[in-house]
DNA sequence: TTCGTTAACGAACACATTGTTCAATATAAT
DNA sequence: ATTATATTGAACAATGTGTTCGTTAACGAA
């Protein structure tokens, strides 16, 4: 990728970022993410259709990072994170908590995180629903299996959350 | 309350749940309500401040009816619903989503439920709360309360949703 | 270094939406 | 019948959106 182009997205990541752990999504203009990005209106809109797209990429980038690494198994990722993943990814994901990369914490504590928590839980049913099929034999349970990884990944997020 | 009053209001929200239940509410905008509504727009205004205030009275109607007839004990209660109260606050509630008053199913399945499940889960969240506190005496209970409050009442609210 | 390619610029543009104002009109309450 | 008040419609400035296009600057491959 042109180093041109990778500037400007991390300087537009960035900027949006910040936006996003001082206000509210709604209330964020691209006007505010072009002037503090420090680029031009015709730029972003090259990179960005609207800005939920930015959101929905930025997302990506984020939590993509994550739970790729599952299928790579513990080898070295690099998004816009770098480490060692650990082979558990519950444990893994926790790690980045911790750490707050990228202000994740922020992101999600405050009122900007619908599409975000949506995301988050997205990925994560789709790891439990993995997990879970393990005991698919047992499919005369009476409680929907997908009731199951609804609540227990909801209920992971809502943890977190907390 | 004025008779003008009351009727522009009703159309207001009539308008505003039809919208919300085909679009994102981001992508309602003033006009489309007012033009439903067929009301002016200086009306619109003298009614609500913006749109989010409008989302936010929406929701009080709709959760703090069933919230309400818990202190009132059973008695009959009259908001945007009409019914006897049982004495069961949850069973009330499920009552009332099983009639799908006023769409608020549809409300609930689709995009604009940020607002709305929150309001869901903030009302909750109290109620479970003062049941829990008769169990109060065991203070030396390793994980806290409020850990508590928010899994059940989320978990309540996921259920609904799934 | 050179050269063709491509990204960023910035200023201007049409357009949509917002929220306000105000005088005129219609409706309600007593 | 009269007073009070809600609604109307049109106009308004202000702000934000998304696009266009000629110019400038940075890139990467040869």
């Amino acid at each position: 990728m042109d180093r041109r182009q990778k500037k400007t997205r991390e300087a537009i990541f960035s900027a949006f970022t910040e936006l996003l752990s001082k206000k509210h999504y709604n209330r964020i203009t691209i006007s505010e993410i072009i002037s503090l990005a420090d680029i031009g209106r015709a730029t972003f809109y090259s990179h960005f259709e609207t800005k939920d797209f930015l959101l929905k990429e930025l997302c990506e980038e984020l939590f993509c990072h994550i739970f790729d690494a599952t299928e790579q198994g513990g080898t070295k990722h690099n998004h816009i994170f770098s480490c060692n993943a650990p082979s558990s990814v519950i444990l893994h994901l926790l790690q980045h908590l911790q750490k707050n990369d990228n202000n994740i914490l922020d992101l999600l504590a405050c009122d900007n995180n619908e599409l975000f928590l949506r995301y988050f839980k997205e990925n994560l049913k789709i790891l439990i629903q993995n997990k879970l099929s393990i005991f698919e034999s047992k499919k005369s349970n009476a409680i929907p299996i997908d009731y199951w990884v609804n609540h227990i990944s909801t209920s992971f997020v809502e943890t977190v959350k907390w």
